[in-house]
DNA sequence: CTCGTTGGCCAACATTTGTTGACGAACACT
DNA sequence: AGTGTTCGTCAACAAATGTTGGCCAACGAG
């Protein structure tokens, strides 16, 4: 048990396990109700520690907010797939990012709620995927407009399917969110604007 | 005791004017902060009105807001237009609702946020946009799935544009987001399946 | 005018929220 | 051993929230 939380060789506390703890309970409770309705009390209580240790290592609430969703979406490199296939790619790389763990969900119910999470979310858009789609559409001037309706695209599947849950958009299976959103990204990346 | 509290044709009570200011107030509360941080309190103060009257008239937090966005999409009959224009039209009609007012946007906002706010967009998901898809697309056994895959277009582009904001979504003129959207939902509407 | 009904405000309630500080227990080091 | 630091709990705080009931002014029908 010599671990630091991540390589950066720390002197491995003993609270670390607790610290994790915390930031796993968080992001559950973050994810399935939301800023508001995310108590520290219930994450505390979910994490089996007091209220106060939450606040003694993270400040406050919106603290331990920033440090819960601090998210990398691990973008895959476009220039390095056939151009026609970038579409399919970030498509199923998405589906992929979304079912295996629940920030996602927590980074859009709290984006929709709380002004700070909402500009995490620009940030995440502007340093993340405005570079990869950069990628992929030669003219610099069109990318942030492409990026953003693919954006809308992504995040709009996401809403009806983990937020909002229409039960439609719950039933596709992953290859139909890729077969029929694959193109769509596809014309939003390369297509001649309309 | 004639009264009906909603009738098209009431006694017009003295006390409508409150009521309809209390709503009018809960609309752009529920829209600009979502269901928590929409108080009552600021409502009524919004409204110039003391705390206690909203819930004389609306019974509780959870009865205003049922009141207040009981909404009506008004979506064109998409059996009177040619087929190669269903996907623009409906572009245009959703671009123009969110405009007009911010209905839309509360009950997005509430959606993400509250459990009876998503219920009650999937009911005007089911009993609006399900009706109107299927006038357009032939096949019964997809229209759910077509239909979600426009819900989740149209909501992820009202996310980004006026909820997340998003600054290249909020920067698209209504021209550019029917230009783009329509093509995609036209897809969605009609195009074999893939 | 008189009196019941309606519209409104005020003060209070119980609960929950984020947050704080005092105090004890487990550890590390000499 | 002893001692200082880390980890954790308990109890309490002030503020805010939804909600309730009582009281007063204005109105309308007799």
């Amino acid at each position: 048990m010599t671990a630091g939380t991540h390589a950066t060789s720390g002197p491995a506390r003993r609270s670390d396990a607790t610290r994790a703890a915390i930031l796993h309970a968080a992001r559950e409770r973050f994810a399935a109700d939301g800023y508001e309705r995310a108590t520290i009390r219930a994450i505390a209580r979910d994490a089996r520690i007091d209220p106060s240790m939450v606040m003694r290592y993270f400040g406050s609430k919106d603290g331990l907010f920033a440090a819960a969703v601090s998210f990398d979406l691990r973008l895959p490199d476009l220039g390095a797939v056939p151009r026609e296939e970038a579409g399919r790619t970030l498509a199923g790389h998405f589906v992929d990012m979304w079912e295996e763990n629940g920030e996602l969900t927590a980074m859009l119910r709290v984006g929709a709620t709380n002004q700070g999470g909402a500009e995490r979310m620009q940030e995440i858009f502007r340093d993340q995927l405005l570079p990869a789609v950069r990628q992929v559409c030669p003219d610099p001037e069109q990318v942030p407009a492409r990026a953003a309706l693919c954006a809308a695209q992504v995040l709009g599947l996401a809403l009806t399917r983990y937020v909002l849950r229409f039960p439609p958009a719950v039933a596709l299976s992953r290859e139909e969110v890729v077969a029929w959103m694959g193109p769509t990204l596809q014309r939003y990346l390369t297509a001649p604007s309309p």
